[in-house]
RNA sequence: GGGAGUUUAGCUCAGCUGGUUCAGAGCAUCUGCCUUACAAGCAGAGGGUCGGCGGUUCGAACCCGUCAACUCCCACCA
């Protein structure tokens, strides 16, 4: 590849080619052989989504594992796919029903809806994939997996016919969260809480059969002991389903109306007062009115004491007929109405602002409603102890451990049954088979059910229903490391055999309970076996406000926009170098735009060197270098230290460890001291030398910045192999003793530009130094720099303290002699160069002065002051000639 | 109410096992520079009682105690 090189690294150009072209060979295609494995399962996106920042970063993560996986050795697969996010997918079906095709859910069939749902699918399902590729993820596409295929779908339902025989599954009526925006149950985990500013209502309950003592009337707030009982609620709308007045039974204040009811205001419906210890007399009036239906402390009492339940609302938020009052109203227009009528009735003792918090469901933003409903639920304790096990033995590793460790644990040792059945079409539905009688079985075909039937009472065939309800995403999810290798449907076939257990797990911290844990536990049941040997949780993703970064809240950038303003390897750069692991990320695009100039930095380095490859002198035999031998030290000690990072997944440490190995080693140190004077010739053994660490470097910075190392790879020289599959060779030992050597020379270099800059020595003037240093210093400083001495160096020194060294300082440049090195023959030869280079660089200000860019910058003032600039610089090399004549 | 994390330059954060990378990086600010790979660059500068206080130690950003602030997770107080 002998194109001419752009000025600048222009990413468009190279990504899509070496996309195509890594594909087009194979790389990320994996089958099982005798190479160990190394396996990711993405952790699949929803399918109707795009990819958010927080996906960026996990996709980055991995692939920078899954590609140093590769490059290590290891048979690397990694798993795409996407889930078919049941209640978040059907959500957006229905709002794209009614608002373009004007059709509401009510009037279509299952059939017809689960049509749209598809079609939904296919139109969207490819854009997350398009997405990965643009980001350069080395994912095996023919792996794709969705949590809806065939295969997929029918191990969700062997999974839970098996969980249902082993009688981990059960049907019930419980009390459930309900979502009233969706219609359907949720999980726990799926209920968000905020706070939130409420109102907490006093209302007056007229106590029935019950005097006091004295007979004395006091309905009165301040003294309670009256006609009537005044509780505290924020949810007035649910009186109707009032059952009760709970009070404590050591409450002197409520003492009397042992075995005396109440009245329920609005509906005017007889109550008794019961009596707990769960009433903290403390709060409000130390009395609490008892709603089962709509309340889970309340639904306890009720079990506990025998209360009816009257279910109020309906399943959208409206009231029921049951309330009798408010019916068909929404229950927060009910809940103002019913203030309303308290207040007409002078039953409304007062109301305060209160900060109470409540349930939001996590899809659709509805304040969930506690409900009695009959729902399938998993039973967790006996699953939980599994995945509680695989944790604190050691067996899965969590990263960061102190972080998640205890989090993870608490959730499982108070894990509660989960509510596994929605109220929702998109999905895998129920296996469950209803007779007319309401008796059911799981089966998995309608034959099946009629058989299992049959062993029950012979009674012939009947109409038989299956459950309307389908499946919690979650309950597919968990079987993902598995299935996606058809580990459910056919046990030990050779590939789950081959890759599981997978290798780690790349996901966010929030979703540890809903999914890590639940994965975990389905592996351990299953496969007997852990899903993965670690866990990576990276934190989440927030903009620079931190503020959690949402669609709803808009402030996500889009992932396209952002490759196309930066790049691919500058976005994963810059979502990479400021991620720290488990802490929060605030992403800014000025760390991608900092990736940006690191290309560039690589691109121009890339420059230098093609320059000189047509500029190689005939090799002098001498193969001793001190940079490149040092610079080789320098090299193995970064990758001893990248490769500890790695293990230990600090890969934000790792990249910035290569960055400055680069930037600052490479570009800034190596490169000047091997460069050659001005269109002087390099040493061909140094050349080569340059180029293989050119290579090197590129390997190591290609698990994170992929396309732009593969196209320099290429650059550099003619290959016989792809980075992408190039193996890591081991590093070599760290030779300390040129490490020092080298950390002392640069301390010394920096020390005389420290001294031009403080003289305001322009550039290109020629000055004369004298700089202190051991002799081992010296000498390690004479190795690198004799060639560059022979080549430019201009004067002498003559000075009597031994161990100094002279230089002459232009721009960032150096040159170094040690005393006596040079005869003066020598000496005047290469001050001779060094006039050369001085005509040269005034030769080349003439050039400038023509430089398109310069001149379209540059006033006429400008302009002017280059000329003089370079009557002075004639003056002093005037003035360096009879000095010299002097000598 | 329970648990966890964080606090280092104006901002975002490194700093692993207490000591020769210990006070750092990037960004931002300011100064000088179109220079022969790179102005998407180079050379510099300013800016810090490493949250406060106490302790352990020859030695503390790091270990211990304590206080403060912020963040997150979990939990049924109407």
């Amino acid at each position: 590849m002998n194109t001419e090189l752009s000025k600048n690294f222009t990413p468009e150009t190279v990504e899509g080619k070496w996309y195509q072209h890594w594909m087009d060979k194979g790389y990320f295609t994996s089958t099982p052989d005798e190479r160990p494995a190394y396996t990711i399962v993405i952790p699949p996106p929803n399918v109707t989504g795009v990819l958010h920042m927080g996906h960026t970063l996990n996709e980055t993560v991995q692939d920078v594992l899954i590609r140093k996986a590769r490059m290590s050795g290891f048979n690397a697969c990694w798993v795409p796919g996407s889930d078919h996010a049941s209640i978040a997918t059907e959500a957006k079906v229905v709002q794209m029903l009614e608002k373009e095709k004007g059709i509401s859910k009510n009037n279509l069939s299952r059939e017809d809806f689960l049509k749209h749902a598809f079609e939904w699918k296919e139109k969207y399902g490819g854009i997350i994939y398009h997405q990965i590729k643009k980001l350069g993820c080395s994912v095996d596409w023919n792996r794709v997996t969705f949590t809806m295929d065939d295969h997929y779908y029918k191990a969700v339902i062997k999974v839970f016919i098996d969980l249902y025989n082993k009688g981990l599954i059960y049907r019930g009526a419980r009390m459930i969260n309900w979502d009233p925006a969706a219609q359907t149950a949720l999980s726990d985990e799926e209920v968000e809480y905020k706070d939130i500013q409420g109102k907490l209502y006093y209302v007056k309950y007229e106590v029935r059969g019950q005097k006091t003592e004295d007979g004395k009337d006091t309905s009165d707030f301040e003294n309670p002991a009256s006609d009537f009982v005044v509780i505290a609620t924020q949810r007035p709308e649910t009186i109707m389903g009032d059952t009760a007045v709970c009070v404590h039974p050591a409450d002197p204040r409520y003492q009397h109306l042992k075995g005396a009811k109440v009245i329920v205001p609005l509906v005017n419906r007889e109550v008794p007062i019961i009596f707990d210890e769960y009433v903290d007399p403390e709060f409000g009036t130390g009395a609490l009115k008892i709603t089962p239906a709509h309340d889970i402390n309340d639904y306890n009492l009720g079990l506990k004491h025998n209360l009816q339940a009257i279910d109020t609302l309906n399943a959208d938020g409206t009231l029921s007929a049951a309330a009798e009052v408010f019916v068909g109203m929404d229950r927060f227009e009910a809940r103002k109405a019913a203030v309303q009528k308290l207040k007409e009735d002078g039953l409304l003792l007062k109301e305060e602002e209160y900060s109470t918090r409540l349930g939001f469901s996590q899809r659709t933003n509805a304040v969930v409603e506690p409900r009695i409903s009959t729902q399938w639920f998993v039973k967790m304790r006996e699953l939980a102890d599994k995945a509680l096990t695989a944790v604190t033995s050691g067996d899965v590793k969590i990263h960061p451990e102190e972080r998640f460790l205890a989090t993870y644990k608490y959730w499982l040792e108070n894990v509660k049954d989960w509510c596994i059945s929605r109220q929702l079409w998109w999905g895998q539905r129920i296996p469950a088979w209803y007779d007319a009688d309401g008796r059911f079985v799981v089966a998995e075909t309608e034959e099946e059910a009629q058989k299992l039937f049959n062993q029950q009472s012979a009674t012939g065939n009947r109409q038989l229903r299956q459950d309307e309800d389908v499946l919690d995403t979650w309950f597919s999810s968990w079987l993902w490391p598995i299935e996606v290798f058809n580990g459910v449907t056919e046990p030990n076939n050779p590939e789950i055999n081959y890759y599981y257990p997978t290798s780690v797990l790349v996901t966010g911290q929030d979703i540890i309970f809903f999914w890590v844990a639940r994965m975990i536990m389905a592996g351990e049941e299953y496969m007997d076996q852990k899903p993965f040997d670690h866990v990576y949780f990276t934190g989440m993703v927030r903009d620079k406000q931190g503020r959690k970064m949402s669609k709803s809240l808009g402030n996500s950038p889009d992932l396209l926009e952002l490759i196309d303003r930066f790049g691919a390897d500058a976005v994963r750069f810059g979502i990479l170098i400021s991620a720290p692991a488990g802490n929060d990320l605030l992403f800014d695009d000025s760390s991608c735009e900092q990736g940006r100039f690191f290309n560039n930095k690589i691109w121009n380095a890339l420059k230098l060197v093609k320059m000189w490859e047509g500029r190689q002198a005939a090799q002098s035999g001498q193969t001793a270098n001190f940079a490149t031998e040092w610079f080789e030290a320098r090299l193995n000690q970064a990758k001893a230290d990248v490769e500890a990072m790695y293990k230990d997944f600090r890969l934000s440490e790792a990249l910035k460890t290569i960055y400055s190995l680069i930037w600052d080693d490479f570009c800034s140190w190596y490169l000047e001291w091997v460069k050659p004077g001005f269109e002087q010739p390099i040493e061909a053994g140094v050349y080569q030398k340059t180029v293989f660490f050119f290579e090197e470097l590129m390997q190591m910075l290609h698990p994170f910045m992929p396309f732009l190392t593969e196209e320099v790879y290429h650059q550099l020289k003619e290959q016989q192999d792809d980075l992408c599959v190039k193996q890591f060779s081991a590093a070599g030992a760290a030779n300390e003793a040129l490490l020092k050597q080298g950390e002392t020379l640069k301390q010394v270099i920096t020390s005389i530009r420290d001294v031009r800059v403080k003289n305001s020595i322009k550039p290109k003037d020629s000055i004369k130094l004298h700089v202190q240093a051991q002799q081992a210093e010296i000498s390690a400083i004479e190795n690198i720099l004799k060639k560059q001495v022979n080549a430019k160096a201009v004067f002498y020194v003559n000075d009597a303290v031994p161990n100094t060294i002279a230089a002459v300082v232009g721009s960032s440049k150096f040159y170094i002699e040690t005393e006596g090195q040079l005869d003066t023959t020598a000496q005047k030869e290469s001050l001779q160069k060094e006039l050369e280079y001085q005509h040269g660089f005034l030769i080349s200000v003439e050039k400038k002065l023509g430089n398109e860019r310069f001149v379209q910058n540059a006033k006429p003032e400008v302009v002017e002051a280059e000329r003089k600039k370079k009557a002075d610089a004639e003056q002093k090399i005037k003035a360096l000639e009879e000095s010299l004549s002097n000598l």
